[in-house]
DNA sequence: GCGTGCCAAATTGTATACAAAATCTCTATT
DNA sequence: AATAGAGATTTTGTATACAATTTGGCACGC
């Protein structure tokens, strides 16, 4: 069952991927990297040359990045990337707060005991890189701690959900810059939640989590609406 | 049957939507009507001759099926309607329960008077079905009730994600028939839930939200768990 | 000078032909 | 008889050609 037969080599051909699924995955990270910023038109056959696909399995990477609320769909009329929309951003993170409450409350219902020693190794690597200043690796780990608290839910649905919004918030961010003193606070709140969760007080955990996203919506659009009220009068001025 | 290919008479006094948008709505009503059953396999071309399209825009339309949950796409070997796996709906139900509350929060600080005064309506309409014994007519009144609910909520991240879970349970629902107990504890729990959004209590609206989904879950499962056990057996014997 | 209607260019939507992968079937061998 | 393997068949993945729609520009009329 385990030995292919006429396997060449151990390293090239595990499985290839449809041409759809590597343009999916490729658009994605050109969208989250910044490349295809916010609003910028989406040609079909411009993007076909850059990603060497027919536009068949780019179209239909489309639909699927499209369900993801990453790019908008015009019939007849082209798609575009997905303008941050403050309004929007504030209601994704609204949702996100709720799922957020629900990933600690069933993290500590059904997280394994190794889960959780993986969970606090996370954490002290966060704090580490705070201590350091590394802000791009900390803002990494940051992601990971959040989504495998969600992973320890159990729950794929909630697990869907949550990094379908989470891509939306990852590109608010990526242009919403907050300050040291936000990022101290931040610091303090993961200690927080980290203790109830650590001590597997569901409602305590829960209630800090929301409380934490709740607070790094704030200061996420805060930032966002500065950032974009300058750019408004900059296209004025 | 009714869809001619070379159809250029005036269908309508707006134009009609794209191919691949009908049929989305198409194999949505489909799926969700039963007429696609849970595990089945869906070939291409035969649904292509079917809905009157060709493979191009059918493959779109199975790609956003796909996002909302409805259909699973194994690569290379063809689509299947998404089984409908109590393990699977007991996760969604989950999330829809964090979901309710947040709406029923959100309704009572962003729903218009007017909205109240509709939601009203649509009580009372659901209570003289229940009275009547209408059982098709009262589902969808009961449906209607909680989409409007999540529409006074104000926030689109939050429709567009409970809607697609809504569908999903709403095939689970038309496997598991609850019997009349479970209707008129429902009755009740709307009553009561229907009280405290008129005062805009919304923490209270949340709580016993979350308390009839909990309910409803618990109730849906149960049918469904009794009668995949007994197709299981029927399998067997 | 400005608005209106129509034509041309570009872009998206759809159909179809072809390539690649998986499944099935039948045969040959142990 | 059971099984492995090689072809045949079916089904999906991709490219491309063509049709339909939108958009931009230009002439014409007011």
């Amino acid at each position: 069952m385990d030995t292919p037969k006429t396997a060449k080599a151990a390293t090239g051909p595990i499985r290839r991927a449809t041409l759809q699924h590597s343009a999916v995955a490729e658009l994605r990270a050109m969208i989250l990297e910044g490349e295809l910023p916010p609003g910028s038109r989406v040609p079909e056959v411009q993007l076909c040359e850059q990603l060497g696909v027919s536009r068949t399995p780019l179209r239909e990477a489309l639909r699927v990045l499209a369900a993801e609320g990453l790019v908008e769909l015009r019939p007849h009329r082209g798609a575009v990337v997905t303008p941050v929309d403050p309004t929007d951003i504030a209601a994704i993170f609204q949702v996100m707060e709720a799922l957020e409450t629900l990933a600690a409350t069933l993290a500590c219902r059904n997280g394994t005991e190794a889960e959780f020693i993986e969970l606090d190794r996370l954490h002290d690597q966060l704090m580490a890189q705070h201590k350091a200043g590394e802000r791009a690796a900390y803002s990494m780990t940051n992601r990971r701690i959040h989504a495998w608290i969600v992973a320890m839910a159990r729950n794929p649905a909630l697990e869907t959900t949550y990094s379908g919004f989470a891509a939306q918030i990852l590109r608010a961010r990526s242009l919403a810059n907050y300050d040291a003193d936000r990022w101290q606070e931040s610091v303090d709140e993961h200690d927080g939640f980290m203790a109830a969760l650590r001590s597997r007080d569901a409602a305590t955990a829960g209630a800090l989590l929301a409380e934490h996203s709740r607070r790094t919506a704030d200061a996420v659009l805060r930032s966002l609406r500065q950032r974009m009220g300058k750019a408004a009068a900059a296209e004025v001025g």
